[in-house]
DNA sequence: TCCTATTCGTGATTGCAATCACGAGCTCCG
DNA sequence: CGGAGCTCGTGATTGCAATCACGAATAGGA
């Protein structure tokens, strides 16, 4: 619950034994990732002006509201965004992982943090200040494009949650639809890791965690799903698919 | 419900006695606005490489799930944007009027569009196809970056509709919101115009037509509301900021 | 001006998921 | 190894808005 200052993090102690990894901006070397594949000379620039931090478990990066300071590179851990409203309720957005460029919208719009960025485990990340960012970005103006992409993709993500949270009647089928996103991005379409808790899943689909658990329940004796530990097996994807067009 | 194209439509007959607007895209210059304020030759390229169009009521300027072809600039008439469910259901994430720049975020990623593009009204529009925008962005790279400004800007307002969508429980506290957030942005903040149909606002705010109807009864008995013809007054505007954070 | 289609108001009913409640099963650390 | 969170499963209850239904009102075009 400690929100950890971005700045004074690169000499923090790794917890848990983490270690720090060096050439972190680079390292999740990925076609789709901003930051990766620049020309060299921007690369060093942008090694100038990132400053690294580990972060403990549960750190918020950065809180909704807040005025933007900069954007996080995450290099290793996951870190989950929500925003919440007054009485406590709150959406779960996104779950981000290494190569995940966190805070851009609010950095570049220069309008507050619209989420909060909370670590789900120990990992590392890159802070770049706002005007270093901006500075960069006018330097190199090929990477503005990149941004603009990047803007782009997070607004289609964005509307994948509208259409979820608005389209989407039942607890099930938006609990199927969840399931099967997960699916097409797994390394196995089939068995999934899941590690999130059914109030997690809950703050994902806009329902409450009771309905989750009655959820993996009815799946489970439905026979679409089998769980085992935090591996989460997938029997009868067609009839996922055909609750989510019902 | 017709499609129209959008290239052969400059010498299309203006209905409705319309009065085509030449100088489009210059026409409602307001800061905020993608190309307003631009430098002469920017201006001069861009008037190249639009092509302007009268459309009547209905046209779908595009539609969900379409290739993008290019981005609609208004000019004139209010444009609905929605996305649709399978079975009908609909949600409009926004009204757009003159000004606004329609099908962006699709057009700089090449993703599908997200959501479909109705005049509500007639009006007129300037199209540009998708190469002539991406070669005149290269091409004055400051307007990529008010480009990226206005996508963080879409960004915020979907974000604004998953909060709508998601953290709030009652269809009462939606249409609170709804009604303030119209309130914001009006001349008048206590007199509203409002010429959408209870039908539509279920729509806006992920509800039924039966139960905005009963909300208007409601609002209007505990004098919160008064009604007459299009006109809508607020009269109790802290009632309706605390239905919000109740 | 009238006629038709759309829009609106409101009652009755129903179903589904939120809420409350509580005990059992984890797991993590001292 | 043992105890204190967190988790998870599942029953009982309830409330609220969706749905159905239908007539009135309004608008819009010939």
């Amino acid at each position: 619950m400690l929100q950890y200052p971005q700045l004074e993090g690169a000499a923090m102690r790794a917890p848990y034994g983490l270690n720090i990894i060096d050439d972190c901006l680079a390292c999740p070397v990925r076609e789709e990732h901003l930051f990766c594949n620049l020309p060299p000379a921007a690369v060093h620039r942008l090694n100038e002006i990132k400053s690294t931090a580990v972060y403990p478990k549960s750190t918020m990066l950065f809180i909704e509201g807040q005025q933007p300071r900069g954007v996080f590179v995450l290099c290793a851990g996951k870190a989950k965004l929500f925003t919440s409203s007054s009485d406590g309720k709150t959406i779960i957005t996104k779950i981000s992982d290494a190569g995940d460029v966190l805070g851009l919208n609010a950095t570049i719009s220069n309008r507050p943090y619209e989420v909060t960025a909370e670590m789900m485990e120990p990992g590392q990340a890159n802070f770049i200040a706002r005007d270093a960012l901006l500075g960069f970005l006018r330097q190199y103006g090929e990477v503005a494009l990149r941004v603009a992409e990047q803007l782009s993709r997070n607004y289609y993500t964005a509307y994948e949650e509208i259409r979820t949270l608005g389209l989407t009647n039942s607890p099930s089928e938006k609990f199927a639809k969840l399931l099967l996103s997960w699916s097409s991005v797994a390394t196995d379409p089939s068995h999934l890791k899941v590690t999130l808790t059914h109030e997690e899943i809950a703050e994902m689909i806009g329902t409450t965690r009771e309905t989750v658990s009655r959820l993996f329940s009815e799946f489970k004796k439905n026979e679409v799903l089998q769980v085992k530990g935090s591996t989460l097996t997938i029997c009868n994807k067609p009839a996922l698919e055909k609750m989510i067009n019902s």
